[in-house]
RNA sequence: GGCCCUGUAGCUCAGCUGGAUAGAGCGAGAGUCUUCUAAACUCUAGGUCCUGCGUUCGAGUCGCAGCAGGGUCACCA
């Protein structure tokens, strides 16, 4: 048992003893003392003062008195004011670092591999355009959260949904028809998304051309938005691909074909995967079914002209359109589908879909709808939220050209990496393999270090016209901290053979030292957090303020160089558990941690 | 207009279920490499926590109202 918890069963075991208020260990809570006050865990007895009857200074008294005398691991304690600071003695710490000192995956669950399964959708792009800033986000962070449940135990199922079909895709596809004169990614030497996305561009371009033209010639912007020559063929193309039209299912397989090994290579440079792929294509059929079920349960209807639509006036929310009037299917239609499929396929304990917050209205009519469908588990389907990556100028829009195109976001970085780099000229013993490897981990490493701090729920803001940092708060900070301590661990290694050997008793430990380890100690509580909470920015935090305890520690204390062979070999042992730390909760960030740099 | 989210230092962000004098990084200023990797460390300056009212022993944190910004309310996804 760690020492806050045997702290709060002592400390409910002193109010009912003292006061006989009867309160139990989970309700105490124990906060770490503030810095400029000594002690290691503080008690605000406040909210106890009123049934002791006493000043709140006599009530810390007391119970700091009860404590300190029932546990030897609390080797003094303070009262400021209605604050009751414990100290923990050295010889606890030390014992901490001496059992994790032998555990590369401290801090980590073991998982089970015979639980249900949580399910994690993301990425889920369209096929119409490359990926932009705001799916790398997406991408990040599915990635991260996955990697999070695990670390906290979970069985976890990584999965795509890749919108394959619609609307969308048709519109790439008339422009290239149009406008293509048959380029292909090889004769263009353009990456297969970049290039099925140049005409998703084309044809937004002639489109508005034709509209602005109906418009002159006195047609209603909305009628002549409708009835564009572009747009009604768009859709006739929808319509011939869900008739199963030769042509048109060839031509988007080709183009499909290109955009997936464009995909392809954008994951595999951000480190991300999956253990299953969904094609809308191949789900949203039973997306159809779920809506005549509906229909014949009554739940949903149909109106005069064919639609069919789910009204959930009732919940507060309007009326919903499931099957269009010429009978094709929409969005909600196929994550329907999606759903009851995914459902079967993992009998999944959580179907977690990491998607933008802008589909907050979408999931919350999801879930409602699955629920009117009669499946009990519609209440697994849990939405993560994320906010907009916004531009200086405001949100990112395909269309008007101002996204931030994901491929060029990664050559900078790795660029940038290799400027640093090269400025600070300490690699030169690397082969050029090496160094190549390193720039890619330094570049993603700032690159997901910079997104997946924030809080997931936050909108935040990236200015491209201010590179991002690779001093301070940013990953490479963290990946510079674990390689000094590797080098230092590694000459330990060859020189001393010091590696989990220790004797223990009897060391004094300095203020740095103290502050390293209970940052270490904190370890699992935060990732429990942090998985609960969904949320890798805790992590990323907790990861920067033990590389900066560290910093400090190792500005200003020998360790190899440290004379008394004892301490030295405490100082090698925290050294490891550090590293270990920081690469197993980059590893959870989805980065990579160089062992030189 | 209805509903949802956000508002903390010049900028980007922390601040766990309410607790001590609100913290980091960047940027600004001053120091530290004959010493285990200076992508580091140390110090200084910088705040009406959007505003008001309320709940509480105690509010950046909870409630209500207002102001500002964003999202959404498509036969787009």
């Amino acid at each position: 048992m760690n020492i806050t918890d045997h702290l709060t069963q002592a400390i409910a075991a002193a109010l009912n003893e003292l006061y006989s208020i009867s309160a139990d260990a989970a309700s105490i809570t124990l906060q770490e003392t503030r810095r400029e006050f000594s002690g290691d865990y503080t008690l605000v007895v406040f909210p106890y003062v009123k049934q002791a009857r006493k000043a709140p200074e006599a009530v810390a008294q007391d119970i700091g008195a009860h404590v300190a005398a029932n546990m030897p691991e609390v080797s003094g304690f303070n009262v400021v004011k209605g604050f009751l600071n414990f100290e923990v003695a050295d010889s606890y710490w030390l014992r901490f670092i001496e059992t994790i000192a032998s555990d590369g995956r401290f801090g980590l669950s073991e998982q089970s591999a015979d639980e249900a399964p949580v399910v994690v959708e993301y990425s889920s792009p369209n096929t119409n355009k490359p990926l932009h800033l705001g799916h790398i986000r997406n991408n990040l962070l599915g990635w991260s959260v996955s990697r999070l449940l695990e670390a906290a135990g979970a069985n976890v199922k990584k999965v795509n949904l890749v919108n394959d079909r619609g609307i969308h895709i048709c519109k790439s596809m008339l422009a290239w028809l149009r406008y293509g004169n048959g380029e292909t990614p090889e004769s263009t030497g353009m990456k297969g998304d970049h290039l099925v996305g140049k005409y998703y561009v084309e044809f937004d371009k002639h489109y508005k051309e034709e509209v602005k033209q109906l418009m002159d010639s006195g047609v209603e912007e909305e009628q002549a938005k409708r009835e564009a020559p572009l747009m009604v063929e768009a859709q006739q193309m929808l319509k011939r691909w869900e008739e199963g039209d030769k042509e048109v299912r060839g031509l988007w397989e080709k183009m499909n074909g290109w955009v997936y090994a464009g995909f392809d290579e954008t994951y595999r440079r951000l480190g991300v995967g999956f253990d299953k792929v969904y094609y809308e294509s191949n789900t949203y059929l039973l997306g159809k079914e779920l809506v005549q079920k509906g229909l014949d349960l009554g739940v949903l209807f149909r109106k005069d002209d064919g639609s069919v639509w789910c009204d959930l006036t009732a919940d507060g929310l309007d009326q919903k359109l499931l099957l269009r009037r010429d009978g094709t299917s929409v969005y909600m239609t196929q994550d329907l589908g999606t759903a009851l499929l995914r459902h079967n396929d993992f009998g999944a304990e959580r179907l977690i879909y990491v998607v933008g917050n802008e589909q907050d209205y979408h999931f919350k009519v999801l879930k409602l709808i699955l629920g009117k469908l009669g499946f009990s588990w519609a209440d697994k389907v849990y939405h993560l939220s994320y906010g907009m990556v916004e531009l200086p100028n405001g949100k990112m829009k395909s269309r008007e050209g101002t996204v931030v195109d994901a491929d060029d976001l990664i050559d900078e970085m790795e660029s940038t990496a290799e400027e640093m780099s090269r400025e600070h000229g300490k690699n030169d013993e690397l082969t050029d393999e090496e160094r190549k490897h390193l720039y890619h981990i330094l570049a993603l490493g700032a690159l997901k270090y910079f997104i997946l701090k924030v809080d997931p729920t936050k909108n935040m803001l990236f200015n491209p016209a201010e590179s991002i940092d690779f001093n301070g708060n940013t990953g490479p900070f963290i990946q510079y901290t674990h390689a000094r301590i590797r080098s230092i661990v590694r000459r330990a290694g060859e020189n001393e053979g010091l590696n989990g050997q220790c004797e223990w008793d009897g060391i004094q430990m300095n203020e740095k030292e103290r502050l390293v380890i209970k940052t270490l100690h904190a370890l699992p509580s935060t990732i429990r957090q942090a998985a609960a909470a969904y949320s890798p920015a805790l992590v990323a935090n907790y990861a920067y303020d033990l590389a900066k305890a560290f910093n400090s520690f190792y500005q200003d204390t020998p360790i190899l160089k440290e004379a008394d062979q004892k301490i030295k070999a405490m100082r090698v042992n925290i050294c490891m558990c550090v590293a270990n730390a920081l690469r197993n909760t980059m590893d959870i960030l989805g980065i990579e941690v160089p062992e030189r740099m």
